[in-house]
DNA sequence: CGGATTGTTTTTAACGTTCAAAATGCTGTG
DNA sequence: CACAGCATTTTGAACGTTAAAAACAATCCG
């Protein structure tokens, strides 16, 4: 493997030429440059990251804790944003480095030891929970980390974030059931515990309110994130819907996996997601272009949000340029339509 | 941040001795190795892990390459798998370091570049292809390899490999389905071209002979892993089978994709699952626990397939000992049983 | 008691790069 | 022609660690 010393002895110029050709080629005489590159293409010389790092003391691998799910769960979009966020990470000459931690707070020694021990230069976190003392915490020690996702319920986020605008998202997905003449939509939702939900939630409900459409009762917490649960609170609905003389025809999912759930229970129930009901998801999982009918759902912009974690993390400290908008980005939502709320 | 320099000067002794206490501690007066750990807990010392690698020009990190799917397809345990590599590599006191590269030999200039930079020590390779020609690129480079899954159709390996016995996992399906009463057993599979479908073709073939089971016009091909395909290959299965009078009462399936397909066809027509039909799928993904009726399927042992893939990349160079099995490991799956094929 | 042996610690020299400062060469000016 | 000013290149030192060899200390044996 060439080294610095080999390709200058090659090119009979000093190391440091060398190095100068590949940081900063506009201090060299044209020249000189084109000797020094032709030895560096004819060695084969790649620089060695290690000893580089070494005396820059910067590594250009940013750290992700790989989450670990509770039995049954899956984040169905990890592995397209883990493909967005190397990509994203790339273009600046930088590189992923996987890594497992307990949860919360009791993960901190290790996001502390890859730092120190110089295996990264920060974080990027996902997962973000109401409370997440994280963010917090690699704040005071000051070590640079980027959050996908809003620390809820602090009046102050204790660092940059890129999140995606959930509540705007549901609107959406209500506007569009409106538009295809639903008039009484309904909500699967999550336990009150997650900021996340609520942001969603008020999505829906501000936007029923606008167009004047019901809400009570139409608003079901799911305990878990499963087609089952998602079966049997469309169940519940469908049910109360019928009693009252005011069946519902409209539902908005907070995730695809109950999305699924209700496109389930209709079928058994002979009715058609997409004529009798328009059933929309939140996600735009793999899962969603594959059931039939295809199921309508909200689309995070993963490659936009790679995009920023990695630039909010790695650019100058903060520009406060007003236009790029400081360290928080809410990006927007995008629905994708499919035969699960408008079919033909 | 402290160094080694530091901590010598704390334990009044010289850098190496503090060196020494870390990596050969055997080699220190216990109450020199005393002085010094208190020293270096005491200004709270990590090893700087570029400079380490600088000298011994290791870096402990693996390469991955994380695969890019075509549209609508994903990995359903991919996380899983990512989660159980990292175990596995934190376990060796090594990480994993993710890159994207383009599929087959376009990519290798990207792997070799990883490596001559000293990026990464070595690499795991998964999403092998029939004619996968990663394997013969790297071992040529003499770059430290090894492949999670067989190089199909090649008359050696070109490394290291571990792989799951899909033969053995859909004959396990079959034995499983016959034992519940089952006469005649489907096959849902996947395109001629790739080896693993051929793999666990022969299984569900040499099995259902071995029972003397039929298999003619029992093995369906889906162009595509999606559901969509599954419901509809299934539709075929049961008209044919309604036509001969000889209706066909179970079926394997090459994926939970397609099982989920098989599932969602016979709801259709009003059969139950795991009554009149036994279903089964392979991977054991998230979806078969959490649909109803949940499926039965054959999971691959995630956990020990991620500890043979480090152990056979970083343990010292193939042991030609005939118990642990030299370079090659193929392990045995596992049929976890869910209503799907047995009600109740 | 001398010398070999073993156990423990220190010294010296690298690993391959970049930074900062110094040196060299060149151009133009008075 | 002396010299300031600039462009280009080289020198020397450092980043933090470990390998190898050397030095030192303690122990054993005849």
């Amino acid at each position: 493997m060439a080294t610095l010393k080999q390709v200058a002895a090659h090119a009979d110029v000093s190391v440091q030429t060398v190095s100068n050709a590949l940081n900063a080629p506009h201090r060299l005489k044209p020249d000189t440059l084109r000797r020094v590159t032709r030895s560096i293409e004819l060695l084969n010389y790649k620089p060695n990251r290690n000893a580089r790092s070494l005396r820059t003391s910067a590594v250009e691998l940013i750290g992700y804790c790989v989450p670990s799910w509770p039995h049954g769960q899956t984040h169905l979009v990890m592995d397209q944003f883990l493909h967005a966020l190397c990509t994203a990470a790339e273009r600046t000459g930088r590189h992923i480095l996987l890594f497992t931690a307990p949860t919360g707070i009791d993960g901190m020694p290790v996001y502390d030891d890859l730092h120190a021990r110089r295996l990264v230069d920060g974080f990027v976190l996902s997962q973000t929970e109401t409370h997440d003392p994280r963010h917090g915490w690699l704040k005071e020690q000051r070590i640079p980390f980027v959050s996908f996702g809003r620390v809820w319920k602090e009046t102050t986020q204790p660092g940059p974030y890129v999140d995606v605008d959930g509540a705007a998202g549901c609107a959406t997905a209500v506007r569009h059931l409106y538009e295809t003449g639903r008039r009484r939509i309904a909500f699967l939702s999550w336990p009150r515990t997650s900021g996340l939900a609520e942001d969603r939630l008020a999505g829906w409900r501000t936007t029923c309110k606008e167009l004047e459409l019901p809400t009570k009762d139409l608003a079901i917490r799911c305990p878990e994130d499963m087609i089952d649960e998602g079966a049997r609170a469309t169940a519940k609905l469908l049910d109360a819907g019928l009693e009252a003389g005011t069946p519902v025809d409209g539902i908005v999912a907070i995730s695809d996996i109950l999305a699924l759930g209700a496109l389930r229970e209709l079928t058994a129930r002979g009715l058609t997601a997409g004529v009798e009901v328009g059933v929309t998801g939140f996600d735009d999982s793999p899962l969603a272009s594959v059931v039939s009918p295809a199921l309508t759902s909200v689309r995070q912009p993963i490659d936009r949000i790679a995009t920023e974690l990695i630039a909010l993390l790695t650019d100058s400290p903060a520009p406060a340029d007003p236009a790029t908008g400081g360290t928080e980005r809410l990006l927007q939502p995008e629905l994708v339509i499919r035969g699960s709320s408008a079919p033909g």
